[in-house]
DNA sequence: TTATCTGCAAACGATTTGCAGTTAG
DNA sequence: CTAACTGCAAATCGTTTGCAGATAA
């Protein structure tokens, strides 16, 4: 089974249907693009893909191809407080809810599974707010820079 | 009492007191910097705090100005993924431990005061991180856009 | 064919910097 | 007096946009 949430192997094949599925077409650039976040461990940058494609594509159409990624649902911006932003696979149902931690050394950065809002959304829906949505990023040292 | 923390008119003679305590020159512009942030309700990016200023300081000295204050601890930055920083008093003892919450429609910014991480907290040491930080920032709709 | 996509260069907004003059201590 | 501060203009960095040519459907 082929999932689209990262860490999977994307065809060409399999990303081309994703595109057009969204409505997108099936171009080299994109495809490379899709692959590349579907790939990666981590949120990526643009710059990031962009020099991973070996600059095979314009930084602007990186840009743009990002965009069009976020509208369709298909990434998800994650802001880590970087001064730029990074984006990983799912934004809707296929992926699971996560955040971030960052060590403030290296700037490695790993997955938190866990998310338990329920205190705090009961504390915003007393200020008057719906419609939620939440981020939490954590920065921290790892257990490597602890030691140098 | 005067509390540097929020909320608080902060005398000129008062913000003079804490520049020098952190060894900056009491100047008018930074004594007014402080000012705006201490009395603000909500985290004020460099460009509000340029026009509150009637331009009466140059924006880029507005800049080094919360610079200076970051470093010195007197204040804290606040990303609420608008594409611009906020800043808002106290990074230590005297400020109380925040997030936010801001509407996604109008932009208006709330504080959350609880914050309770524990479960989360631990799930990241498990991953090997120490010293950690976080942030957590809330996005909804508050009640007033929900009506329009 | 034609709407979408692309590269390239220029424009952007937030923030930073260099420099030469000003001021607080 | 001198280190810290300032305004101004130019530079930087991430990101966006206009345009004219290329390409998927």
């Amino acid at each position: 089974m082929t999932k689209s949430c990262g860490h999977s192997e994307l065809s060409d094949q399999a990303a081309g249907k994703i595109l057009s599925e969204r409505g997108l077409k099936k171009t080299k650039g994109k495809i490379n693009i899709l692959q590349q976040i579907s790939l990666s461990h981590k949120p990526l940058s643009a710059q990031e893909i962009h020099s991973q494609l070996k600059e095979s594509c314009d930084l602007s159409t990186v840009f743009r191809t990002l965009t069009q990624f976020k509208d369709k649902n298909l990434i998800k911006e994650v802001n880590l407080d970087e001064g730029f932003l990074r984006y990983e696979m799912g934004a809707s149902e296929e992926s699971h809810h996560h955040h971030h931690v960052r060590c403030r050394k290296c700037g490695d950065i790993k997955n938190i599974e866990k998310c338990n809002m329920t205190s705090f959304n009961k504390a915003i829906m007393e200020l008057g707010f719906s419609h939620m949505e939440h981020r939490l990023e954590f920065t921290g040292i790892c257990s490597k820079c602890l030691k140098s």
